[in-house]
RNA sequence: GACCCUAUCAUCUAGCGGUUAGGAUACGGCCCUCUCAAGGCCGGUACGCGGGUUCAAGUCCCGCUAGGGUCGCCA
């Protein structure tokens, strides 16, 4: 191709691929040390897929003593959201992954090989771009989005591979002659990369999660400069990675029919390609087949969903771990205090290679033993935290009873292994608790009395009455539950367990049927936790106003 | 349609030629017990199908089937 023809293709000026070259060295890094990063595009949505894959990198990297980074991949200026950024740097942030270089927030560049938002790197891969048409190794294309319509038409009647390659890449053979022309005529080219593959010959791709993978070369003529000016994903892919020194790239499964793309560019440009791992999608039943969560139609998908359940952020990371190495379940059982994040991750053990079903149950069971480890203090911190985001009048209320609400989650927890687990996320947390308070408490008498059918009206306001008159905060366990038994048996219902077992007929019911009057008038519950602590907690002058009512 | 990936209990999986096929979650039962939760104990016809290779196959090979993914100037 003439000088002349490539002024034309790019006529502003650029900086030489040598200088680009010097500004961004080559990474030093310590033996072993991995070179990570998480690409989002700024589109607004933090997919849980995302989540994981930044797991499994920012792990890799840091524990090798490596660097993660953040890479902003926002080529489609069409779908790039305002305020997409915070967006993912906050779900970074709350779940604990730092990056060592990347954007802010704000979009500030922090780090040697800035800037790291893709759409102001436009002179580099244009530079680069230029260099590869010099070489020979890309072409001007003036396919109309209409021409490669009808490609794939023309393609699809003769049931052949669909795709800009072979004797359907029209531009490929286009004469410096021709190109000029089209050119004067004011066409507007965007530019591909000249594939050198053949999909009859194979390549050999070491995938770290899948092993061996024996793929087809490309041969599709890839567009890397689209029309406004900015790279494809594949080629600034290959750019930046290249610049930046990743080692390791680990990336959702859907980019692994491209990685012969990607490793044919990497070649060309005669640089080394990064190894790559890719991850199997997470995947949801719908009617009975998988598919892949998608941010569209599952909300789940979203990282959102986590916070506005007010799952507590360790829970979405264990089982995250758990999927990624399935190894983490006995490391947790053999190191119950350690930080999750102090989990060895192995990249050579990855599970999930097929793509798990997201699993919710899963996820509370983790969820409910991470809370039940929790102090109600920082039970009741949490709780907060996501109240006043997501329930602000519960919120108002923790704010105003904040030593009473610690006393309310302080029920049956520290006790070891049998601490309650009822909790999963801070959103069960208000129904758990309304009980206490008395403008919640809204079950009228009948309902009450419907609940304790079929006894008598007359013996549970008896019994009521009697525990009422008889309740003392300072009893401990035992003396509460003697008086319990003592007023059950002076109203015709069996003390003892096993002497109403015995002769049923007996009594009017046992000392569980007393236990209950008391459970229902004070918690309008038949289920409850420990009804001592309850009635401890919610203090003598509630129960017997409530027990009289 | 083509290409690629994957295939062990309901779910996530361990397994890497010789195992009574293990664990976790879920489920069921029993125990504990004033209810629930928790806890303890016990339980279930899990290697998709068919061919090979081998003394021996969940493990290796081939086919089939099923599921997933990809085939854009989106990433």
């Amino acid at each position: 191709m003439t000088p002349e023809i490539i002024a034309r293709l790019f006529p502003n000026p650029l900086p030489s691929v040598a200088e680009i070259e010097a500004k961004y060295p080559p990474r030093r890094l310590p033996e072993g040390a991995k070179a990570t990063r998480i690409a989002p595009s700024p589109t607004g949505l933090f997919h849980i897929g995302n989540l994981y894959a930044a797991l499994v990198a920012e792990r890799a990297a840091h524990q090798s003593g490596g660097i993660f980074y953040i890479r902003v991949e926002d080529t489609d200026q069409k779908r790039a959201v305002d305020g997409a950024l915070k967006v993912v740097c906050d779900a970074l942030a709350h779940y604990g992954m730092r990056a060592d270089e990347g954007v802010d927030a704000d979009g500030k560049d922090y780090g040697p090989y800035a800037p790291y938002t893709q759409s102001q790197r436009r002179d580099i891969y244009q530079a680069y771009v230029k260099s590869l048409v010099e070489k020979g190794l890309a072409y001007p294309c003036f396919c109309s989005a209409e021409d490669l319509d009808m490609m794939r038409k023309v393609q699809e009647k003769n049931a052949q591979r669909p795709g800009y390659y072979g004797k359907y890449a029209k531009c490929r053979g286009l004469t410096d002659a021709e190109i000029l022309a089209k050119l004067d005529a004011g066409a507007q080219p965007i530019i591909r990369f000249k594939s050198s593959g053949d999909p009859d010959r194979r390549m050999v791709v070491k995938d770290l999660f899948k092993g061996e993978l024996n793929l087809p070369e490309n041969d599709i003529d890839q567009v890397i400069l689209k029309s406004d000016g900015l790279p494809s994903y594949h080629f600034a892919h290959v750019v930046d990675d290249h610049l930046m020194g990743t080692t390791h790239v680990t990336r959702a499964d859907e980019w692994l029919s491209s990685v012969t793309t990607h490793i044919q560019m990497f070649v060309a440009m005669g640089w080394k390609p990064p190894k790559y791992g890719h991850i199997a999608p997470l995947q949801k039943l719908d009617n009975g087949n998988r598919r892949k969560l998608s941010k569209r139609h599952d909300p789940e998908a979203n990282i959102m969903y986590f916070a506005e359940r007010g799952y507590p952020r360790d829970a979405v990371v264990e089982y995250l771990l758990n999927l990624i190495n399935a190894q983490f379940e006995d490391w947790r059982k053999a190191n119950p205090d350690t930080p999750a994040f102090d989990f060895p991750l192995n990249m050579g053990k990855m599970s999930n290679v097929a793509g798990a079903l997201f699993d919710f149950v899963k996820l509370n069971s983790i969820s409910r033993e991470i809370v039940a480890r929790l102090t109600a203090g920082q039970v009741y911190d949490e709780t907060l935290a996501w109240a006043r985001q997501y329930a602000p009048d519960f919120a108002r209320r923790m704010a105003d009873n904040r030593r009473y609400l610690i006393d309310i989650l302080d029920i049956e927890r520290h006790i070891g292994a049998k601490s309650r687990k009822d909790l999963a996320k801070w959103e069960d947390v208000p129904p758990e608790v309304s009980y206490f308070f008395d403008d919640l408490f809204t079950m009228t008498h009948n309902e009450k009395m419907t609940m304790l059918a079929p006894m008598d009206e007359a013996d549970v306001m008896a019994v009521a009455r009697d525990f009422a008159a008889a309740y003392d905060p300072a009893d401990d366990k035992d003396a509460w539950f003697d008086k319990v038994r003592r007023i059950a048996g002076a109203h015709g219902f069996a003390a003892d367990m096993k002497a109403y077992k015995a002769s049923p007929a007996a009594f009017k019911g046992s000392v569980a049927d007393a236990a209950k009057i008391l459970r229902v008038l004070v918690t309008g519950s038949d289920k409850s936790p420990d009804l001592h602590a309850v009635m401890r907690v919610l203090g003598r002058e509630a129960v017997v106003r409530r027990l009289n009512g």
